[in-house]
RNA sequence: GGAGGGGUGGGCGAGCGGACGAAACCACCGGUCUUGAAAACCGGCGAGCCGUAGGGCUCCGCGGGUUCGAAUCCCGCCCCCUCCGCCA
């Protein structure tokens, strides 16, 4: 969520930036009746001063035995007025708030400005490997090892669901764990939070109102499943002022996460790339506002640590903004190489949100004794999604005689060398 | 799911139709005293919104209602605690 202020004091230079994200954006609307909001405040407030002072005078007239009727009359007829103008104000900041709801946060200047393609590579780490023989996509190697059943899933979810058997099993389970502690060990708090939410912390997270079409949704108990752990994780510190010393708090949560992905999906996307369920491990930081870029270039040093550990050739790109997620002011991607489709994928996405999931959760800090709270700076990462982990690892370390190397890291959890 | 009790400022907790944005205590900040600190004493200390300002409005879990006036009364919902039921 904006701050309407901030729309007030500079509308065009605002207007111009959003529309870098979504030239449609228009803000006209909210801006007239911003206008007409703080006019009505004025004139409600004058009229509820004036019933407050004579209320009081009703309690002093009737302390005193004197006659009161002609008085309350008087405020009783004031009391309809107020009512009729609060719920003209109550409409007119419904629909702003409704307006201001549906608007994504403003770029950071330093993001690539058009669509996807714009995207800015920034460095990556290794080179990708060269292959003597003919490569495999991941969903080959899966099937005919017998570590991803596809087929059987779809008959007790459907399709798109994935399940992982035997050493699939072994290696996803080995995965999660590596990062989780992995991140532990850097200082982050482990969480395992619920995997389902109430609609106030989905709006919070900024999912509602705009993109509930992208959740699933169980209507008999009002409870959406966990997309990602940011949705969940932004919630934690909902409505507290936390003291400064406390800041940057760092999270660290491992959460199956679930998306309809309701659409069509190109060739591209079999396999484990686009599913509705897979396992990931989240960053999640609270911190004061100067440091928030800097934590961001934490987040992804933590991120590409987990890649380096693994020992998978991957890239760093800096988002452009219309390809940058609502509530992110700026957003850097892990992307690791699939060398069966030769083609990069996100594993990770890093964000900084600044303070507009802070305001709808009305998150805050005090940055000294007796000065005002300031919204926290809210940041995610994936450290990292692993379906596409599992299958880059699949695709990445195949070798000649079919057999798949397991990275070291995860010898000992997986009990093997090889799949 | 059923019965009862409860949700008040950073914490604890009083208030249960007007003098209450809210006592007391703790925490915190400033001062006096002290070589310094502690103790003691004095003072300060919630948040949001509107207004150039003086000032005003709103907030006692959330949402409605009654009233000239609601933290206080009524209705609905949420959460917490105790007991019962069910259950991995």
């Amino acid at each position: 969520m904006l701050d309407i202020h901030r729309l007030r004091e500079d509308p065009i230079g605002i207007e111009k930036r959003l529309q870098s994200r979504d030239p449609s954006i228009d803000l006209t609307e909210i801006l007239e009746l911003d206008e007409k909001r703080l006019s009505l405040i004025q004139q409600v407030e004058e009229r509820k001063a004036e019933r407050n002072r004579g209320s009081q005078e009703v309690g002093r007239l009737k302390k005193d035995g004197k006659d009161t009727t002609k008085l309350i009359a008087s405020l009783s007829s004031l009391a309809e007025e107020i009512a009729h103008l609060d719920d003209e104000l109550k409409q007119v900041s419904a629909r702003i708030d409704h307006l201001l709801a549906l608007l994504p946060n403003v770029p950071h200047p330093s993001v690539p400005v058009g669509a996807k393609e714009e995207k800015v590579v920034l460095r990556s780490y290794k080179e990708s490997p060269l292959f003597d023989f003919p490569i495999k996509h991941h969903l080959e190697i899966g099937e005919e090892k017998g570590i991803l059943d596809f087929g059987r899933a779809a008959t007790i979810a459907g399709a798109r669901f994935p399940m992982y058997v035997g050493m699939g099993a072994r290696l996803e389970m080995a995965l999660i764990q590596f990062m989780f502690f992995y991140h532990v060990k850097n200082g982050y708090i482990p969480v395992i939070p619920p995997f389902l939410a109430n609609s106030e912390s989905f709006f919070v997270a900024s999912q509602l109102p705009k993109f509930a079409d992208d959740v699933y949704y169980c209507e008999k108990d009002d409870l959406y499943l966990n997309p990602t752990a940011e949705s969940i994780l932004v919630n934690l510190h909902r409505g507290e002022i936390l003291s400064l010393e406390d800041l940057p708090l760092n999270y660290v949560a491992y959460t199956p996460c679930f998306r309809r992905e309701a659409g069509t999906y190109g060739e591209d996307e079999r396999g484990l790339i686009r599913v509705h369920q897979f396992n990931k491990v989240e960053m999640f930081k609270f911190t004061a506002q100067e440091t928030s870029y800097s934590e961001l270039d934490q987040i992804v040093a933590d991120a590409e640590g987990v890649l380096q550990a693994l020992g998978i050739h991957y890239r760093v790109t800096l988002l452009s903004t219309q390809d940058m997620a609502q509530q992110s002011s700026k957003t850097i991607d892990l992307e690791v190489y699939l060398p069966g489709q030769g083609r990069y994928y996100e594993v990770s996405s890093c964000s900084n949100c600044e303070d507009f999931q802070a305001r709808r959760g009305n998150t805050r800090y005090r940055p000294a004794a007796f000065q005002k709270p300031l919204y926290v700076h809210t940041l995610n990462g994936s450290g990292l999604a692993t379906s596409r982990l599992l299958a880059a690892i699949l695709e990445n370390n195949q070798m000649k005689d079919g057999r798949v190397r397991i990275p070291e890291v995860l010898k000992e959890t997986v009990g093997a060398e090889f799949i």
